[in-house]
DNA sequence: ACTCCTACCGAGCGATCGCTCGGTAGGAGT
DNA sequence: ACTCCTACCGAGCGATCGCTCGGTAGGAGT
């Protein structure tokens, strides 16, 4: 019990905590390039230039081009996993909480590290060998965490859905997407998203939202549109 | 009224519909060639190989590698465009079945044509200049099809949701998202999908998943993968 | 004073990229 | 018989790619 204690920070978790600039600043130039132009559509001349390098000084700390998406993609997959444990851990033995808890992480980290999440996500087929293999088990590992709390609810009867598993990869994949279009400038905050995200999900499973929080304006108009196709207000 | 019986074929509207080949072979080439290593991964060179021709040869048919691309995302943004209108006429002046159908059309067309809508979901950063703009202009377009039915579904008392915005964007997402996992060769039918899914999204509006129609199995058990990481049973 | 080690860089190599030059083969129109 | 057009291609150009060679500068250890 005590355990967990030492990942806590004051009275909030750790999995919700979300400091700046977790990469260091060589990959954060890395993660920037391959955002926007993706890792393919990226030069590693780009990347050496955004972190105040030459190309010889980029590889002194990495061995290849290959070598940055590794080492960003593994970050990302580590720090969800950890941060998913977190989350159930702090939910106790409520299936309805650890699923709420979750699926609040899950929003929470897609949109605090939407960048890294979004990177994950869409450069798989650029991973090689090994890399992209054990990067899927970590996403499978993922989906499977969802699918076990609601199965486990299903069983309590807490839950009801018709097809769990296609209501809990529809889940999944609507807080990963969250990625695709969250805007570190937009109204919502992560915090309120997650917080709906939980709300949103619940429903899909028969269970009333539930207590709620506070509430929010609503969403603003599209100007421009970034390399992502996301609205640009910046 | 009659102006619509010209879409129709048979006792089915030409949204349900999905026919194999639709592209011409050396889009099909390009878009094979981008689903298994993106836009940028991607050289002239493969495109050729795979559709029989020499390089010059190609470009005897499209200018540039930027416009396969911008072919190959107008078709599947136009295609999915005139269903969804289709599936919208067809539900006539209920509010719960346009939503009900909408749905059903977002899912089967990620599904059915899930390599076109995944390219042009994934590849919106390589588009390059008005195509780009053009190409969010009409994704926005479906977003707010969806929208406006969730926001009159509230008017009329039907839907019941605290942020219909974000509740508009998650259901969206999820069918969108559909065009990352689907495998044609899996269980579940496109038909059958969309009908889970067209369920799913009714529930997260407050209403109960109605009229069901059949029932299949349950999900597979993922051995290998493919470039796109999900589970390859070829 | 010397040896290491870390953290870099100027110049450039070989490979591959998107794309083009200057053609040909064969069918349709007159 | 001649002209035109469509549908191609062998060879290769200039640019750029990922990556490396052979260095240097400066701090730590002895």
């Amino acid at each position: 019990m005590k355990v967990e204690t030492a990942k806590r920070v004051g009275n909030a978790c750790v999995w919700r905590k979300y400091s700046e600039n977790i990469l260091p600043p060589l990959l954060q130039a890395a993660l920037d390039s391959f955002v926007e132009h993706g890792y393919h559509g990226t030069t590693i001349r780009t990347v050496a230039a955004r972190a105040k390098l030459s190309v010889p000084g980029l590889y002194h700390h990495y061995a290849s081009k290959q070598a940055l998406l590794v080492a960003i993609v593994q970050f990302a997959m580590e720090d969800l996993l950890v941060r998913s444990e977190d989350a159930i851990a702090e939910a106790g033995s409520s299936v309805e909480e650890q699923f709420r808890l979750l699926i609040e992480c899950l929003a929470l980290f897609h949109a605090h590290r939407s960048e890294l999440a979004f990177i994950a996500a869409s450069e798989i087929r650029s991973l090689e060998g090994e890399s992209r293999t054990a990067h899927i088990k970590s996403r499978d590992k993922q989906q499977q965490m969802v699918d076990n709390i609601i199965n486990q609810g299903m069983r309590e009867g807490i839950f009801d859905a018709e097809h769990p598993k296609d209501t809990s990869r529809a889940i999944v994949t609507m807080c990963t997407g969250i990625a695709q279009w969250y805007r570190h400038d937009g109204e919502l905050s992560p915090e309120e998203l997650a917080i709906r995200y939980a709300n949103i999900a619940r429903m899909t499973l028969g269970v009333g939202s539930g207590s709620q929080r506070r509430s929010v304006i609503t969403a603003p108009t599209p100007l421009r549109t970034d390399a992502r196709g996301r609205p640009d207000r910046g």
